[in-house]
DNA sequence: CAGATAGTAAAGCTCTTGCCTAACTATTCG
DNA sequence: CGAATAGTTAGGCAAGAGCTTTACTATCTG
């Protein structure tokens, strides 16, 4: 189970982490759990035009977080929890792994305690 | 509550997700989880060379998701697992924002049911 | 001490991001 | 129809990210 010597290549992560690792971005998300919004609405309270507005935008839908619709000439936007959800499971892998690593140094303290002697079994 | 026309600043977000952003820094996260390792143990598996892993290593150190001690020639690097839960709690307070709308939606809906009349109420 | 090992520092190069302005398209309103 | 509204496209520019090679500093080891 363990990956040496290899990259674990996830191109949906690398999007999705750096769509939410921009202030204006994440703004849109908070905005968009609150309800579906048109692009406009989006972009007013940002600090830039809505061209860049714009291309946020398409960094998100592109991460899969944010799905659109145009109806008329208003487009609506709209989170895609799923993808959220993706980021989370990373997280929550990493904090499952080092909990049982940390279990496993109480055992391997146990251990040393009840035998009474210490080898740094380095790799 | 709402925050409108303000952007929520959090330099520390952007630095977390920024860091998580790239997948040979998500390698290295991940081999952490698994326990504590000098820097060329995590720089051996990535395609590139050390000084480069090195910069990741940095960026790593500045989002607060790894920790680092130099012994002898040896720095050992290990995972602060608080700034991930950081990451962890943004995403969980979209979801609870998302979850709560979804509730009052279907309130509404239920509403609608009962009042018997649908009005398109759109700002 | 000499050489191998582990990590750092510096400089440079390329590609990507993030922003802008200006111009343009498509809808809706009077 | 003509003007306002909502969004889109194109082009350009400055800064940052990510990588490289080269050179250098410590620290161990024989």
């Amino acid at each position: 189970m363990i990956l040496r010597y290899m990259l674990n290549q996830s191109p949906d992560l690398d999007r999705l982490f750096h769509a939410l690792a921009d202030p204006a971005r994440r703004a849109m998300v908070e905005r968009l759990t609150l309800g579906p919004a048109p692009v406009s609405e989006l972009a007013r309270p940002l600090p830039m035009s809505l061209p860049s507005a714009m291309q946020h935008l398409g960094v998100l839908e592109a991460a899969g977080l944010v799905r659109s619709e145009k109806i008329g000439r208003v487009r609506t936007c709209s989170i895609d929890p799923h993808a959220l959800s993706q980021a989370e499971q990373w997280i929550n892998a990493r904090r499952a792994e080092w909990e049982h690593r940390l279990d496993r140094l109480g055992d391997y303290l146990k251990t040393l305690e009840s035998e009474g002697d210490g080898d740094d079994s380095g790799r």
